[in-house]
DNA sequence: AGCACGCCGACT
DNA sequence: GTCGGCGTGCTC
């Protein structure tokens, strides 16, 4: 007998290793062993048992580790992983084993006949009633609850909603690599907020946490129910096709939506604020109500130029420009930590020509500050876990984690056009979703300044209508093959040397071009962390097919070891 | 990915 | 003469 093992590499493997008499009856698939790769000693997972091998001197098993044994249906998993997300078998593996490293527990297995996909979506964001009506009918028989949830804040929410219902415990909450765990002893998985960004990971395998769960769910027949106040198109899809439930719990209530169109003041003075704004967070001032304004940017302005020589002040190690931040008299780069002084002339030219333009939330400050100089005025800070006491508080999206514990009276955003015209596909959703989620934060209103009143967006924002949005939007997805409608598999290259990265890409290109079912274009050229970067996109409808093509066209090339390739689905 | 092997340039 | 740079290719 011969074992075949694979490790946490980005190698296809499987490695055939011969068992030693002695750790015979130990031996499975899904055992994690010690074993020699080479002249190094490594970790890897068996995954298949063999009668021989086609290589002739194999190597032995040195040892068998007794804990961290897969599942069957873990196993099963880790290929369905790495065929989807482009992965080695390895990789997906010890993915799925660190995901329950500290959860592995042994106890009865829960018999499951069928399986249910439900969604319950829930306007109001108050998810107390869905979760215990959900929960209560299994607990007191030993079977578990995963919930899983999209970050340290919901969780948690979560867990003091449940240990008001609940003694037992019987529930476990954690964020995405909780969605890997055994699930032999648990009844229902939840999954909150499937929407949410941080549920994909950004590092290989680059998994989307829904896409996991629905794996597993058609492997091992589990219930699944999602709780969302503003379910994905990928999921509502779903609902769509009648594969998953749909139901609606309650009504949206609290922070009414309207727009404030800036066409309409073209001849006020310049600055962030319109006048309804002004006049509105005056009125919270006499009432000693609370004012946020949402401002997703961070410094004072986006970038720095010289009106004379066209120089633009860029990031020595990205192919991006600096930020210039006015309290803090420098510049930084927003994709690593370099940071420059301030200049007052341009660095280039040496005209006193220089000056940096964009809007951000240190200018939102001083123009407050200006205008309503009695007021306690804020910024809320990235790392901050508690609110200080303030009239007006200026803040990004970050404020969303107060959400089911805090509310103001009146919610602005600032900058929404600037929020809704990404070249993204997923701008719509994510602005339309975080004004849905602010709503909850909102006792009277949510105004949101904006040039673009018609748009799909602000219509479904400001009538309360969320079949607005999600008909255009599927509508647009639809015509533009984009998710749920197709797929994108981005192919990134990257490398320290320019050239290095870019002839592979090129010979990559080369290779996916030739292949006409798959539309293909390559991507910009940029510089991160002083690397350079090459995208190659491919889209089609079978993400299956387009790894393996891309697998193949790898394989058909040389690779250079200083060029990092990753593959990115839906990215 | 990590490591060995191997083939060219500048040093005691 | 040797130390060490990194380009190439393999790991059962």
């Amino acid at each position: 007998m011969i074992a075949q093992v694979v490790f946490d590499l980005p190698l296809e493997g499987p490695f055939d290793y011969s068992i030693p008499s002695a750790l015979e009856n130990q031996i499975s698939v899904g055992a994690q062993v010690q074993v020699f790769l080479g002249t190094k000693k490594c970790a890897g997972f068996v995954t298949k048992l063999a009668d021989k091998s086609l290589f002739e001197h194999l190597k032995p098993i040195k040892s068998v580790a007794d804990k961290s044994v897969l599942t069957a249906a873990q196993v099963s998993l880790g290929h369905s992983l790495s065929r989807y997300y482009g992965c080695s078998l390895g990789e997906a593996l010890f993915t799925i084993s660190r995901g329950c490293e500290k959860l592995q527990v042994f106890s009865d297995t829960v018999k499951k006949n069928f399986s249910a996909l439900t969604l319950y979506i829930v306007p109001s964001g108050n998810y107390e009633q869905v979760l215990v009506s959900l929960i209560k009918p299994l607990t007191g028989e030993g079977k578990k609850v995963l919930v899983l949830v999209a970050d340290q804040f919901v969780a948690s929410w979560v867990e003091e909603i449940l240990k008001k219902h609940f003694l037992r415990e019987n529930c476990l909450v954690g964020t995405r690599s909780l969605v890997f765990r055994s699930l032999d002893d648990v009844a229902l998985v939840i999954m909150i907020d499937e929407d949410n960004l941080s549920y994909k990971q950004e590092q290989t395998p680059m998994y989307e946490t829904r896409q996991v769960l629905l794996m597993r769910e058609a492997i091992e027949k589990i219930d699944v129910a999602f709780i969302s106040t503003t379910p994905s198109l990928e999921l509502m899809f779903l609902v769509a096709k009648g594969q998953v439930k749909g139901i609606e719990v309650g009504q949206a209530r609290l922070g009414q939506v309207q727009t404030i169109d800036l066409n309409n003041y073209k001849f006020t003075p310049k600055g962030l604020l319109s006048v309804p704004v002004k006049s509105v967070i005056e009125k919270n001032l006499a009432k000693e109500e609370k004012t946020i304004l949402v401002l997703n940017r961070k410094g004072s302005y986006a970038l720095s130029r010289c009106t004379d020589c066209g120089f633009i002040l860029k990031c020595q190690r990205c192919d991006a420009p600096m930020t210039y931040f006015r309290l803090k008299g420098k510049y930084s780069c927003a994709h690593c930590t370099f940071t420059m002084p301030q200049e007052t002339e341009c660095p280039h030219c040496r005209k006193p020509s220089w000056k940096s333009i964009g809007i951000g939330v240190e200018q939102l400050q001083k123009e407050l500050r200006n205008t309503f100089t009695l007021a306690k005025i804020a910024c809320f800070e990235r790392g901050a876990q508690e609110l200080k006491d303030f009239d007006v508080l200026i803040a990004t999206q970050a404020v969303l984690r107060f959400r089911h514990r805090w509310r103001a009276n009146t919610i602005v955003l600032i900058d929404f056009d600037g929020q809704l015209n990404r070249m993204d596909m997923r701008s719509s959703f994510n602005s339309w979703s975080l004004v849905e989620h602010l709503r909850v934060m909102a006792k009277e209103h949510i105004f949101i300044q904006t040039r673009n009143s018609d748009h799909y967006v602000l219509k479904a924002l400001t009538q309360g209508n969320a079949k607005i949005f999600y008909d255009e939007d599927r509508n647009i997805r639809r015509e533009l093959k984009l998710p749920p409608f197709g797929h994108e598999v981005n192919v990134c290259l990257r490398c320290g040397n320019q050239t290095a990265a870019q002839n592979m890409a090129q010979e990559l290109y080369g290779q996916l071009k030739g292949n006409a079912a798959y539309p293909l274009h390559a991507d910009t050229v940029s510089k991160k962390r002083d690397q350079y970067r090459f995208n190659i996109l491919v889209r089609g409808q079978d993400v299956i097919g387009m790894i393996t093509l891309i697998k193949e066209a790898l394989s058909r090339i040389k690779r250079s070891s200083k060029v990092i390739v990753t593959i990115n689905v839906d990215p």
